[in-house]
DNA sequence: AAAATTAAGTTTAATACTTAAACAAAGGTA
DNA sequence: TACCTTTGTTTAAGTATTAAACTTAATTTT
């Protein structure tokens, strides 16, 4: 297998070594350009011993020299830099919706350096047909200019969203109910087929990691939990603590649909009364819409919205952008439910940042001003006060980038086992 | 000073030998009593390394060879164990309530080798004056075999639990209603005073840490979250999650009792409404209590509760513990409250475990039975099934223990820095 | 312009650890 | 008694780090 060959890093030895290594790479992710002796000084490690291992980068093409820079009395600094694009090494991160496959290409600065978007076709999706897809993907995404059996040569690992119930350890997918697949082991027959490490998950969790890193770019992942909740049809959040997703016991952690947050309020599919996802998932807006528009002013029903089987979800976000009234006032009463759920898990993790994404939660000030001034009655003073909400900033990217950010942040890491 | 010569421990200078170190002694405390060969076996390093090791442990005192075994056709294994009790080492977990301060000293294996109980002098407690009580303890709790100014010897830390706002990284506490304490920096002051690491934590999530890890004795630091509910006059929770505390932005992260459960429901001091602790804290079932006794069965008021001003929550308890009819359906009505909140964080963290605690967590059936009920209805089935719900057992040890078990764990952990 | 100074990076010698392999100790088995 | 096993220790080789010396290449001073 001439992938394994050409880049297989050769495992520094001792655990001293590991960590040195761990240390000078984020040291250089976060000062680049820097020179051997920024780096020494930043470290704490001796000069000799950056020199030692920058060179080991160097030869495993993650790190390059960029020239020498101006002398402050002495030699010249030779400054370092993370080698960027598909020359260094890089990683792919793709997402999985009904209708697309969004392949991204993401370097050792974390700069996106390809992307590709595919239609998938209609009707049920075989997994091994994903496999195929992407395998086919991976070559569109790779370098061009590098002959075929050399494209993988760098390539640190793949990542693929899934909407779905993922085990992130054993990259199984144990259901997904848009493709009809049941503990499917996604992981296991991409690593077949590709030869190279893969990370399996829910999409919702990949994006909150992309929204997170992206949202301090190049700083260390906090100690403290940060929050990205997805509004849309469904709902769910996921939290994420010192750079790592919690994944909870069965995998369902971030559960935010449903949440009771109107005891005794209307049946849920869940079986519940009252879930926030019963009463301010898109499908509860757009029901309430219609109803609320029969009652007070039937003549919206064929201007903004169409006739009344076709109001779409998306049609309700147009009209809610476009500043319908009625369906800002829509937008608001759930604002004030989704206020209830929010509050409790602010109160709870007392995150430093929330970051609302999905459809929904990215339409702007039609949900922000009612869900700021709710939170600010149902939230306690201090932990209010420390979050920061901000709006989701990636779009469709944004799995596909928390992936490839996350293995290449893993060759930073070092796992000590047990 | 005599204590830093005789215990300041080498410290190892690699990292190499860091992590191999705290390997050994944490297999050790699962295994004990075990041989080098054992060691070796289990952690993977050579026979060397685990004699050179385990030799620099007995010179420490952390570790004691007691006697041989049996042999399996060769020369007898020397069985080692950590050391027990204060010719080891130990460390000392303090909880500090309104009316008492309450001392555990916990060694090597987690075992309690004493306790002390004072109470505490009625008024105002001078930070100071707490900083001489502890000292003061300190002094019963160690070995009144050794002279004096060896006493400390072993000692590995103490921790603090205090009922209020701490910032456990600084050990500042920032607010302590009860005492009346504003940005009291607690930790520094003990350190001085006594010349050893100390912790300064809120109390109910050193309990919780206590409870968490004595749930499962001597096994290692779940991956997955662990959930505790101290249910009293107040209502609150704190999550572990790989051995550690959430604490959040501001250190308030498990605040429960603010969860809205009731929107629109009475008013809260926290100026919400619908807050969980204004529907089932303590103080909101005892005047509930009383409304419906007035209401439905006015006898019953000089029976069980005793006359209107004198229901305290303690007699309200005991009613409920004596199968008390009026009393158990206050508490059905709370567990109906409480499952909304519950349900949430359930639904939300996808816990393997979760504790009740305090008072009310710990009346029984008459609590567990309705929440066991309304948790099926509230809650998402997989998250459900994987919880286990039990009552904490330590009873006013917990914060105690946990802080002590804390600092002991930390002898067998290693610190990346940066 | 030569000499002195400064700074970056490399080499070297000393030190610290780990490990495989040899060895010692102390038992069993045939 | 001879031989094998197992535990634990010692030894020699290999891997890493570091302080200090050294090289390289500039700037500053005289």
């Amino acid at each position: 297998m001439s992938y394994e060959q050409v880049t297989t890093q050769k495992i520094a030895s001792t655990i001293q070594r590991q960590v040195n290594r761990a240390k000078i790479l984020r040291t250089l992710r976060i000062l680049q350009p820097a020179a051997r002796v920024d780096l020494a000084r930043e470290t704490g490690l001796s000069r000799a011993t950056v020199s030692s291992i920058v060179d080991e980068l160097v030869v495993e093409s993650i790190v390059e020299e960029i020239g020498e820079t101006i002398s402050r009395g002495g030699r010249r600094p030779i400054l370092l830099q993370v080698r960027p694009g598909r020359e260094g090494r890089f990683a792919i991160g793709f997402e999985l919706s009904r209708n697309n496959l969004i392949g991204i290409v993401v370097d050792l600065q974390g700069d996106i350096v390809a992307t590709h978007r595919e239609l998938l076709p209609a009707g049920y999706l075989e997994p091994a047909a994903l496999v195929n897809l992407i395998y086919k993907q991976v070559q569109h995404l790779t370098d061009p200019h590098k002959p075929l059996n050399q494209r993988l040569v760098g390539l640190v690992g793949i990542g693929l969203g899934v909407p779905g119930l993922v085990d992130p350890n054993t990259g199984r997918v144990q259901v997904a109910v848009q493709f009809g697949w049941h503990d499917t082991p996604l992981k296991e027959m991409l690593e077949e087929s590709l030869q190279v490490p893969v990370k399996v998950m829910n999409n919702v969790k990949a994006a909150a990691l992309g929204e997170v890193i992206y949202s301090y770019p190049s700083s260390e992942p906090s100690p403290n939990p940060r929050l990205y909740v997805s509004l849309g049809e469904g709902i769910g959040s996921a939290l994420i603590i010192e750079g790592k997703l919690l994944s909870g016991v069965s995998h369902t952690a971030g559960e935010f649909g449903h949440i009771t947050v109107s005891p005794g309020g209307p049946l849920c599919s869940c079986g519940n009364t009252g879930c926030l996802e019963a009463v301010a998932g898109l499908p509860a807006l757009v029901s309430r819409y219609l109803e609320l528009a029969r009652l007070e002013e039937p003549s919206r029903l064929t201007v903004a919205a169409g006739e009344f089987p076709y109001l779409t979800s998306a049609r309700f976000l147009e009209a809610v952008s476009a500043g319908d009234s009625l369906a800002g006032r829509v937008v608001a009463e759930a604002a004030e439910q989704i206020s209830i759920a929010l509050a409790g898990v602010i109160n709870f993790t007392n995150p430093e940042l929330i970051i609302l994404g999905g459809p929904l939660g990215q339409v702007g000030a039609a949900l922000l001003n009612p869900l700021t001034l709710a939170l600010r009655r149902r939230t306690l003073p201090l932990p209010l006060s420390q979050a920061r909400l901000i709006t989701a900033s990636l779009g469709a990217n944004a799995a596909g980038l928390g992936l490839g950010a996350m293995l290449i942040s893993q060759l930073s890491e070092v796992v000590l086992s047990r």
